[in-house]
DNA sequence: AGCACGCCGACT
DNA sequence: GTCGGCGTGCTC
């Protein structure tokens, strides 16, 4: 640090010069200088100019890159009033861009996504009784007063609403001088979570399982639980008790969910056990409530965050665990910009800060599992559900044996269990995960199959909007009458089923029972919440829905899950489909079955020797999971070695695929390191843009990130058109 | 990522 | 003669 104190012969020249990260692909932080009598450390939120514009950074550690042309050197705008990222979230996020291969200002600006939240919230104006009767009194001002006359402060809006007067009257004695006017702080977003609030009583394994980790919290320092147990074992339970000694301990809590099972079930779980909602953190937050969310989070306001994987970014001021339930979810990462899985950042920030992680699945994820075995991560296990509530006995019906009527999708057996269901008046679930009508339209006549003008994939028909759409990238268009390629009127045909064409089916065999598609296309959040609630009071009898039934929500007076296709998903190349098809499945049929009934699960399957399909009516997983480890070990996949997916797209083909080749070629020599490519990526064409890709395969000890940079250093540089995506350890090979 | 600068086609 | 297309390059 220069001094910046008046010189002998008058005030220095000099003035300090500081790195700051700005939002730009750039590979290190700006400089820029600090006006006299401003005072920035490192973590500060500041307000640079940036060519023509002003741009949100953080004033960043080490020296100032010093190589900078001092005329170039620009001043700081603004400081914000606002709590600097502390020394841990730097370390964290220098820690994720040097993991991630991202630039530093991409992943900085991640913690920074909240734009005005930056200067302190306005202070609130407030009425307090000043002790001046008015001069009249009326039935409504007195009402008013009585509430007020304790002297304390309120808000204009509390104070009416609680006397249940219009805002009008607290005018109208306001200006009497019957209130004087202050200004009060603003408002928390949430109460403070009690953790002695309605503390569980637990017993059997789930007060081992806690103990357990209150032991963890106990010796304090970084530590990795996973808990595992099937629906209903208690978990929430387990880990909400993990989250009170961490609140009684003083500092906050973070508890990541996948989006979709941020639901309201999930906050009134919380209110009932804590006395108060947790804060909360998702993409569609109104901006408002997204700043207020960022900045009483950074000021200690808000003790427990719940939020989908961005919420890891939040600048809390003294965190001191982290929670990531249903650990094994693909949604925890991130495929655009910056590459990451919240589930394994959240571990590297608690061993950067010296807190404890809990991971939490029904169906842990392959590498979670090997990190327990490793000894890497502690394994608490909760092997059995609540009393009442039995798991659904799990069935196989093998599909070239009990073969649907022509036209349909659903098996005799299947059909007549719901039948079964419906008489006894009880629920049933078919999951199907496809929306819309027919994943494919083609022509009886020509063969023409309808394709996305600008994706490699087919337009899905969604009947009941009458179009045909792409899902990868959008597209729509009204679905055609006639074949485009040989004009043919009336002869397009439907293939392979989605959600709206069972229901279809449903319909015709059922035509008396309520049904019910739930379908992320089909409605907003609001209509999806109205459609839960319905169908926990029974106002449905047979609910068709696709992914979003597995996440979230229970359904308890369900006694009958029908899987329609148990092998989607098994065939796409992806090496984690196995593993991915298992999770998924178990979850869906943990939904139901929760009443104390007898549930029934029923999957139709091609392939009932498959090991997924084995294991999901076993009951017993290990097995299978072995099989798993054992398959990534001997290919050396993650967490058994890395990989790295580089991802080139372009506008034409051989423009991808030359790039792509020529990246190949620059690549340092290195005996442990594998390149394979480049292929065309398995979506080849996305909203216009060829993609080809090359995978980076390395074993163990290998300094994967040092390679992959030497060559996106140097290759071909990356041109106008010409796009690189860097995908370190990927979760999908999608 | 933005955003301006810059060089070639159809318009008041 | 200008408005505007988006290719190219720079930002401490």
């Amino acid at each position: 640090m220069k001094d910046d104190s008046p010189g002998l012969f008058g005030p220095l020249p000099t003035s300090r010069v500081v790195p700051v990260l700005v939002p730009m692909p750039a590979p290190v932080a700006y400089s820029y200088s600090v006006p006299a009598g401003m005072a920035v450390e490192a973590g500060s939120i500041v307000q640079v100019p940036l060519g023509p514009r002003q741009v949100i950074g953080v004033v960043w550690d080490g020296p100032d890159g010093g190589s900078v042309d001092p005329k170039k050197l620009r001043p700081i705008s603004k400081v914000f009033d606002c709590p600097p990222l502390d020394k841990d979230m730097r370390t964290f996020l220098d820690w994720v861009a040097a993991y991630t291969l991202s630039p530093p200002g991409y992943v900085a600006r991640m913690a920074l996504r909240a734009p005005a939240a930056f200067d302190p919230e306005p202070m609130v104006e407030g009425f307090r009784f000043s002790g001046i009767e008015p001069e009249r009194m009326t039935p409504a001002r007195r009402k008013v007063l009585d509430l007020a006359a304790d002297g304390l402060s309120w808000t204009k809006s509390g104070l009416a609403h609680a006397s249940g007067v219009s805002a009008s009257v607290i005018d109208g004695l306001a200006t009497q001088g019957v209130f004087e006017t202050i200004f009060l702080p603003p408002p928390p977003l949430v109460a403070r979570p009690d953790p002695d609030f309605a503390a569980h009583r637990l017993a059997g394994p789930q007060k081992e399982a806690a103990d357990e980790i209150l032991d963890g919290i106990a010796k304090g320092g970084f530590s990795v639980a996973l808990i595992d147990g099937v629906t209903g074992s208690g978990k929430t339970e387990v880990y909400f008790e993990a989250i009170a000694e961490t609140l009684r301990r003083g500092k906050q809590v973070l508890i990541l969910l996948p989006e979709i099972a941020l639901t309201a079930n999930f906050l009134e779980r919380f209110q009932d056990r804590f006395g108060a909602k947790p804060g909360e953190w998702h993409s569609d937050l109104a901006t408002r409530t997204r700043e207020k969310v960022w900045r009483q989070t950074a000021t200690g306001e808000i003790r427990v965050v719940a939020g989908a994987r961005s919420a890891l970014f939040l600048p809390f001021e003294e965190l001191g665990l982290i929670i990531v339930d249903e650990e094994h979810d693909p949604a925890f990462k991130q495929e655009d910009r910056v590459f990451y899985n919240a589930r394994d950042m959240a571990v590297v920030r608690a061993r950067i800060s010296g807190f404890p992680v809990v991971l939490v699945s029904a169906t842990p994820s392959v590498e979670s599992q090997v990190n327990c075995q490793a000894g890497r991560y502690r394994r608490i296990h909760l092997p059995t559900r609540f009393a009442d509530a039995a798991l659904p006995d799990l069935h196989l019906v093998d599909m070239r044996r009990h073969p649907p009527e022509r036209g349909g999708f659903l098996s005799p057996i299947l059909l007549k269990a719901i039948g079964k269901t419906v008489e006894r008046q009880e629920q049933a679930l078919l999951f199907l995960n496809r929306r819309g009508y027919a994943p494919l339209t083609l022509c009886r006549v020509c063969g023409h199959r309808f394709q996305c003008p600008q994706c490699s994939s087919w337009l899905v028909e969604h009947r009941f909007r009458g179009q045909i759409q792409c899902h990868q990238c959008g597209y729509a268009e009204p679905t055609p009458q006639a074949c485009p390629e040989c004009g043919t009127l009336d002869h397009l045909v439907a293939c392979g089923p989605g959600v709206e064409r069972i229901a279809e089916e449903v319909e015709r065999h059922f035509p008396d029972a309520r049904t019910l598609v739930l379908s992320s296309d089909l409605g907003g959040v609001k209509r999806l919440r109205l459609e839960l609630e319905a169908i926990a009071n029974g106002e449905a009898d047979i609910v068709i829905g696709t992914q979003l039934v597995a996440k979230g929500h229970n359904f308890p007076l369900m006694t009958l899950v029908g899987i329609v296709d148990a092998d989607i998903g098994l065939a796409n190349g992806d090496p984690r489909a196995a593993e991915r098809t298992f999770q998924l499945l178990s979850q869906v049929t943990g939904r139901a079955g929760r009443t104390g009934r007898k549930s029934h699960g029923l999957l139709q399957t091609f392939q009932p020797m498959h090991p997924v399909m084995q294991a999901l009516v076993s009951g017993d997983a290990t097995a299978f999971y072995e099989r798993e480890i054992a398959e990534r070990e001997r290919a050396a996949l993650p967490p058994f070695g890395r990989l790295v997916s580089i991802i080139v797209s372009a506008d034409t083909r051989p423009e991808a695929e030359t790039h792509a080749r020529q990246l190949r070629q620059s690549a340092p020599i290195e005996r442990d390191i594998a390149i394979l490519g480049p292929a065309e990526a398995p979506l080849a064409l996305i909203r216009g843009r060829h993609r080809f890709r090359l995978l980076v395969h390395g074993r163990r000890n290998s300094d994967m990130q040092g390679f992959v940079r030497q060559m996106l250093a140097n290759g071909p540089k990356e041109r106008k058109s010409i796009q690189v995506q860097v995908d370190v350890d990927p979760q999908s090979f999608l």
